[in-house]
DNA sequence: TATTACTTTAGACTTAGTCTAAAACTTAAT
DNA sequence: ATTAAGTTTTAGACTAAGTCTAAAGTAATA
């Protein structure tokens, strides 16, 4: 059981299972942006017996202490991030795969000073193609 | 049956259907971006007997032609908006409602400079709270 | 009018997300 | 160490939204 990880849940107020160590072993780790699914269907290899229900519960017990982000960008899917800081994001068309842009990497203005809306968070999200 | 609905299907390479025409005249006026779901509930008052698969693939039909924009924003909710050219996006955190902002309230830089990627489209998606 | 092409229907199917009750496991108390 | 309390997982059922299918209905073309 991986030490490193079991710590980083306990920082999070999470109890330390060892199918949460799992499922964070291979959300935290990471940049494929997966769906529920997926999480589950790479979970199933060293936990062949586990079940939907705790893989789905783990991933929103993570989203709600902060642990992972949970993001809507396409396709109807969601899916998870390890990086829970402000960042954007960019979807390549061709292959559906989804990057992360860093903050400073796009300058957003203006954002306070729409007419009516309270603004608590934003990123920007871009479609395109990954050069090659 | 709404000709100046029909002309615009039309002009769209769209056969006009009655069931067709409907879900246009529901989708092209409301400014909450539906779910699907929502515009077949909508078109049933009208059409009672209308299936699910036929919103379905009228939707999709007007994303393909350019008539609507599909857009994934939250919850995992895939919605529709008559609203085809770029604009940005907000969404009331306290009622799930989306709302449009128009493209020039927010001035977005350097996306040009992103190295590696290509960018064809991009927005800023905003959450917060409407203002009273 | 007949034929061809297109659209809709009704219901079945799929998938991802949730619910449930019981079993299993962990932690706390004695 | 044992018991009790609390938490987590399981297995399977359920749900809802999106898709598929084959037949029926409608529109366009010859």
């Amino acid at each position: 059981m991986n030490a490193e990880i079991v710590e980083k849940l306990r920082g999070h107020g999470i109890q330390p299972s060892a199918q949460r160590v799992a499922v964070a072993e291979y959300i935290l780790a990471t940049d494929e942006h997966p769906s529920a699914e997926r999480v589950l269907a790479r979970v199933k290899r060293r936990f062949p017996m586990v079940s939907r229900a705790t893989v789905y519960n783990t991933l929103n017990l993570f989203v709600e202490k902060g642990l992972v982000q949970q993001l809507v960008l396409t396709g109807g899917r969601v899916v998870f991030d390890p990086w829970v800081e402000d960042h954007h994001h960019f979807i390549d068309e061709a292959t559906g795969k989804i990057h992360d842009i860093p903050w400073d990497a796009i300058e957003v203005k203006r954002v306070d000073r729409l007419k009516g809306f309270d603004v608590r968070k934003f990123h920007v999200v871009l479609k395109g193609r990954r050069r090659g």
